[in-house]
DNA sequence: CCCTCACATTAGTGATCTATAATATGACTA
DNA sequence: TAGTCATATTATAGATCACTAATGTGAGGG
């Protein structure tokens, strides 16, 4: 497996709600799944299906204690990133949030609707 | 918009191949499109569509001269989040690299081909 | 042992994303 | 102003992902 790939995969650990939800839940300590299933009010399926998403992607670990597991983050490398992420977003916020009046914006259809229309810019 | 799914939306931009490619071509000079097209020996369309995917999601910005649009990263804290993903991922490589042995990892069905057996571990 | 609890797994379906091909648009040039 | 170049846009089909519901499995307690 390429090192793209790798690093594909980890980005897109981080990229969906549910687990975004997750990690924030577990970013100062340690928490049961049904600790983590309460906190996000998710469902037990669901919720389980996300940690070992963040699991195999590298994100977060898990620790059994009788019929108990909890999970945390990997290390504190992890924690960092989130934080950045936020640190960042506090200069792109808006952008991101504007261009997002008509929903989505990755590729496909709805990559477009992002766009302001071309203008004639002569230069 | 919601602050988690503009974060959302954000990180997915760094979630796909392609556009970690672009990032990569364009991280420490702006390019024109065409440059990038065969920079990433990709297809104009395709790259047309990833660049405004990162430019809605906040991550590139591009400056137009007579026929040439020129694309770069939007500001300085996305060449560090991008330095920092190939940080933690030197940590984190062989575990992702692991559970990949079976194809991907995400949620869905794809998800549990990279869980360990659960092992009889009793405390 | 049998039961229950905590959690994982599977299957199925709908939603979302990506790539390709075809077409459109703005900018420059002859 | 007709043509060409650089890039954007649209449509569509196939791939991937996420949610739900149902079921399986290991751990501990009676």
């Amino acid at each position: 497996m390429e090192y793209m790939d790798i690093k594909v995969k980890f980005i897109k650990g981080f990229a969906d709600k549910t687990r975004l939800e997750i990690l924030e839940t577990i970013k100062n300590e340690e928490k049961t799944v049904q600790q983590i299933v309460d906190a996000i009010k998710g469902n037990q399926s669901n919720v389980s299906q996300h940690l070992a998403c963040l699991k195999g992607c590298g994100i977060v670990t898990a620790r059994q204690e009788g019929k108990f597991i909890h999970y945390r983050l990997l290390d504190e490398h992890i924690k960092s990133l989130l934080e950045m992420f936020d640190t960042v977003l506090g200069d792109v916020k808006q952008q991101v949030a504007a261009c997002d009046k008509n929903e989505k914006c990755l590729c496909g259809r709805g990559a477009y609707k992002c766009l302001t229309k071309r203008k004639k810019i002569s230069l």
